[in-house]
DNA sequence: AAAATAAAAGATATTAAACTCTTTTATTTT
DNA sequence: AAAATAAAAGAGTTTAATATCTTTTATTTT
């Protein structure tokens, strides 16, 4: 019943690029990784998937680290979602039956569909710009964890 | 995004003794393994779980096994996620935020309270009375995994 | 009382997620 | 070109969930 960890550090620092980043500066890890709180190397590993999708541009050496591509913050937060965690988790049954499908439901099936796609839809309508704008008005998060 | 194995193996378990129950007989870990295609011990282990929180009545020996609880069939379905799971997956933040709080609301809180709420109002609702009661009209299901 | 049965209990193995450490590679600065 | 910087890459550790195997204990049948 719960996104990964490796989520919530992943759209965290996404939201901490966006918030922070100031023209032709890159985000380095060890900023990324003390900001949030965040194991340093595991971190490292999530920005690198997100790298290789395209989220974010990676840069080495001095003066390297991370900036969002363009488009990042238009993206709905589902992608992050799928980026880091993948959506199998979506469409597995909550009682462990093989069968279970929209024809053939388990007892559960319709309650665990309705919060399912509750959240799905939330996630595919909310992009990472809204939740920049949110936690705008809101200093506190991503700061002082 | 998942309730465990363990509570899908568990749950199944409860309605098959509330399926095949009949009086003065025991269902064994053997057989209940067999039927949900389950590991024998790991169901064991979540077996002896339920006993012990007194959903399941269990005797040692030949013709020993399981049965229901008198009251373990107008039990609502949270009590058996609580007994296995336990509820602390509902309570975490799934961006990872440690402040995040009603008063203090993560941008993604009020989006999965909503349905984390719905689910869980559900789950407080039905009963494995009414689940059996659905797997009634499917004797599909439980059966031919 | 002895043998058989079946769950309880305990120890161990496997897998995946979460996390750490080290080495390599690319880039920049001197 | 050499040194410094910082991410990429790879290997290893830890923890929790899942799964298996073995031994013990309680009960029943003979």
């Amino acid at each position: 019943m719960q996104l990964s960890k490796a989520f919530g550090y992943g759209i965290r620092a996404l939201l901490y690029i966006a918030q922070h980043h100031q023209e032709g500066q890159n985000i380095g890890l060890q900023d990324l990784a003390e900001q949030l709180n965040a194991p340093r190397h595991f971190l490292g590993k999530i920005m690198q998937e997100l790298s290789k999708r395209g989220l974010v541009h990676s840069a080495k050496g001095p003066g390297g680290g991370f900036t969002l591509k363009e488009e990042t913050l238009d993206l709905p937060v589902i992608k992050v979602v799928e980026a880091i965690d993948g959506l199998e988790s979506f469409k597995k049954c909550a009682m462990g039956f093989e069968e279970c499908s929209e024809d053939h439901p388990c007892p559960l099936h319709d309650t665990i569909k309705a919060y399912k796609n509750g959240l799905l839809q939330s996630l595919r309508t909310h992009t990472l710009r809204d939740m920049r704008h949110r936690l705008d008005k809101d200093e506190t998060f991503l700061k002082e964890i």
